[in-house]
DNA sequence: AAATATTTTTAGACTTGTCTAAAAATAAAT
DNA sequence: ATTTATTTTTAGACAAGTCTAAAAATATTT
């Protein structure tokens, strides 16, 4: 058994995160981005992630996961979004409110827990945010994701997960009544900035492209 | 808001929990015992607590908690024992497997997980060992706990808790029947080493003084 | 009260993870 | 192809937490 301390498992997270996004060797600079660090720290990291097998690393060229980096990456992902259901569906927690919870929860170590909280959750496959929960073989479904900002006027499609998990975003979807499962028409693109007129529910209203951009849907 | 790290908090609860059986200040090497550390190990902690206010530390005359410190442990064992009881009871976990968990879990910081989880499970009052869970308020209920071998031959009594939360222990109570809310009847006591024949629904067993010494039981 | 034993603290070193500043390597531009 | 700009790595320092060994303080024994 291989042992990993939280700083390191975030580390892997956002290597996976990047060059799931971004396919091909993830560049130092990048990763340090990501983790709101600077290049020293992560060059010192990459180093110790590769001393413990989890990366391939060479020097100047970026990172890649090993299988076994690959493996725990996918792990920890599947335990954050667990979490993240446990603590929406049964702790009553909204949407926006649980994403730093399921950062320290992830990292909670030992033998079946995920697995047991994943049977008493019965198994879900999206986590709060649309986003696809890795099974114990690591394995998931790819969510329908069309961008709202991909619709031509007229189109209709279904909330299916959004891709910014920061709790003003949120809030903003909540005061519109935006949430997964709900319906969204695209009546009109303004030409200049790419803001969207969308109906929701009989209302209208108008999404800037940021909030267009951030919104998966499945086409009815 | 006071940042702690887990071995911070960790040292806290253990200053609280050699305090609560032996009142009066907590010597370093009991701490270093207790922690399955160095003596030196525990002075530099004890610097860095008392720095935070946490305790108060007089060299060489040992360490008490102060009102946040004891606040701080307080909720840390709140934390630990909920977690403890959201395992057993919705995760199905046994009683001897939960500990380890709740040792990761009880640091997860943030606004209201405890409360909410509190009020999942229904605000119990005793964890899955029969310990008393602190409320919101830190305020929790003494168990009735006379132990074993303070019973004279033919008193009953149920079992409130154990005093002993190891694997093999808890898997030894397994095997004889005994949990919580069982009734053991006091047979005999053997004179020369103290071990205890009881009668436990129906059938006779002997427990080890070890054993005896680790029930705590209200008396019928 | 002096000698001995125990406990506790200090001193110095190591690890993980961070940082800034400087050096080295790579990429882009002329 | 050489200069310039960017990216990445190294070097050295710091903090938290650990360790062992030695020094200092306290407690116990004679």
């Amino acid at each position: 058994m291989l042992l990993t301390t939280s700083a390191e498992e975030n580390y892997l997270k956002a290597i996976f995160k990047i060059s799931e996004k971004d396919p091909g060797p993830v560049l130092t600079n990048a990763l340090a981005t990501a983790m709101g660090t600077s290049a020293a720290s992560a060059t010192d990291m990459l180093k110790r992630l590769s001393e413990k097998q989890l990366v391939a690393y060479e020097k100047y060229r970026g990172v890649t996961l090993t299988p076994e980096g690959n493996r725990l990456a996918t792990s920890l992902i599947r335990k954050h979004r667990l979490w993240e259901v446990f603590l929406v569906e049964k702790l009553g927690f909204a949407w926006d409110e649980v994403h730093d919870f399921a950062e320290q929860l992830e990292h909670v170590q030992g033998d079946n827990l995920t697995d047991r909280l994943d049977e008493y959750l019965n198994h879900p496959r999206f986590d709060p945010h649309g986003d696809p929960i890795p099974d114990a073989q690591g394995r998931w479904i790819r969510r329908p994701q069309v961008r709202l900002t991909t619709l031509s006027p007229g189109q209709k499609g279904i909330v299916t997960g959004v891709d910014d998990h920061t709790s003003p975003f949120l809030q903003y979807l909540d005061e519109l009544g935006i949430a997964l499962g709900v319906a969204i028409e695209l009546l009109d693109r303004t030409a200049y900035d790419q803001s969207s007129k969308v109906r929701i529910s009989g209302k209208e209203y108008t999404l800037s492209e940021k909030a267009s951009q951030n919104l998966f849907l499945r086409l009815e």
